[in-house]
DNA sequence: TGCTGATAATCAGTATTACTGACGATCTCA
DNA sequence: TGAGATCGTCAGTAATACTGATTATCAGCA
């Protein structure tokens, strides 16, 4: 019963994926998010910024200073990898751990006149790189896919808010 | 000009996520997979397995036995990687190295008879991950966020193959 | 037929990433 | 003032994926 297995035949090089792998949302995600990752990171790979670097800038240039982990819960990354995120930043002369002026414990992560100066560039070479990356899609179907993930990474951030309490 | 910072005010538990962060595309993929992720790793747990795990018995149940670099080009998954990902399944009995009756360098990855026994019931706890997951959203977003995120993953799948020429 | 270059699986070593647990300093609140 | 929580940091750990080398085998050509 086990079928016979293929090898070679004049197949074109890419190997097909069956729809049984193709209707598994978990593929689908993954893969898009993997590959989204690898255009966005070969636009700002000449800053030496990551996706995520960016919108660490983007998020304190729309907060204003804060301390890491609350950066760290807007955007889930961890306590701990928080520091090295930083410290990346602040080496490239983007961000500054500044005093915080209410909790001596804190720091506040701050845009230097540098990181604001290069946030607008690495912004558009990231939303370019997005552009790119949902070329395939008709317009509409970009804004659709946006609005339907928005939709459910809010629920479960509210979720986990909830039951962390 | 710096703005003020916030800490602790009655704030509930959960840090709002500003629109600058939900609207990037990278953040929406990367965090729905990151979930994703969880809910069906946890689902899964108590039978060793990861999503992807189940990715590739799906996926040799369809295709029949197959070497396991075609299984990695199917689910990019590396060479080197595969190595130890059909070592997991093998060990937990569910799949077999075989002779490759065509090529004797490569194997023949073949579902074993408790292979074949557990799969229904993995899917089925991927799907009800799967269902747990996608809770927030009404059916027909459902239906739409796989349909669009198909296209995508086709569409690079296709490109890459094409340029890997 | 025999040789050359490509390919399958494997392994060792490496880089990356994220996390756990511990620490000192500081905050909060009773 | 004292107890317990919190912020940033660090050291150690585990998971993950990849590079390059190796062995066995294949495919095609002279």
């Amino acid at each position: 019963m086990t079928p016979i297995i293929k090898l070679k035949q004049g197949m074109p090089p890419g190997h097909e994926i069956p729809n049984v792998v193709l209707d598994r949302m978990g593929f689908l995600l993954n893969r898009s998010a993997q590959k989204f990752r690898e255009v966005t990171e070969e636009a700002l790979r000449p800053h030496g910024l990551t996706g995520k670097h960016v919108g660490l800038m983007v998020l304190i240039r729309e907060r204003g200073a804060l301390p890491q982990q609350e950066i760290g819960k807007c955007l889930h990354v961890d306590r701990t990898t928080m520091v090295a995120f930083v410290d990346d930043l602040e080496r490239l002369g983007l961000v500054e751990r500044k005093a915080h002026p209410d909790d001596r414990r804190a720091h506040a992560i701050e845009l230097t006149p540098k990181g604001k100066d290069l946030l607008p560039k690495a912004l558009q070479l990231g939303m370019a790189a997005e552009r790119k990356f949902l070329s395939a899609l008709p317009p509409a179907d970009r804004k659709t896919l946006g609005r339907i993930l928005k939709r459910l990474v809010l629920h479960h951030h509210l979720q986990e808010a909830q039951q962390a309490r």
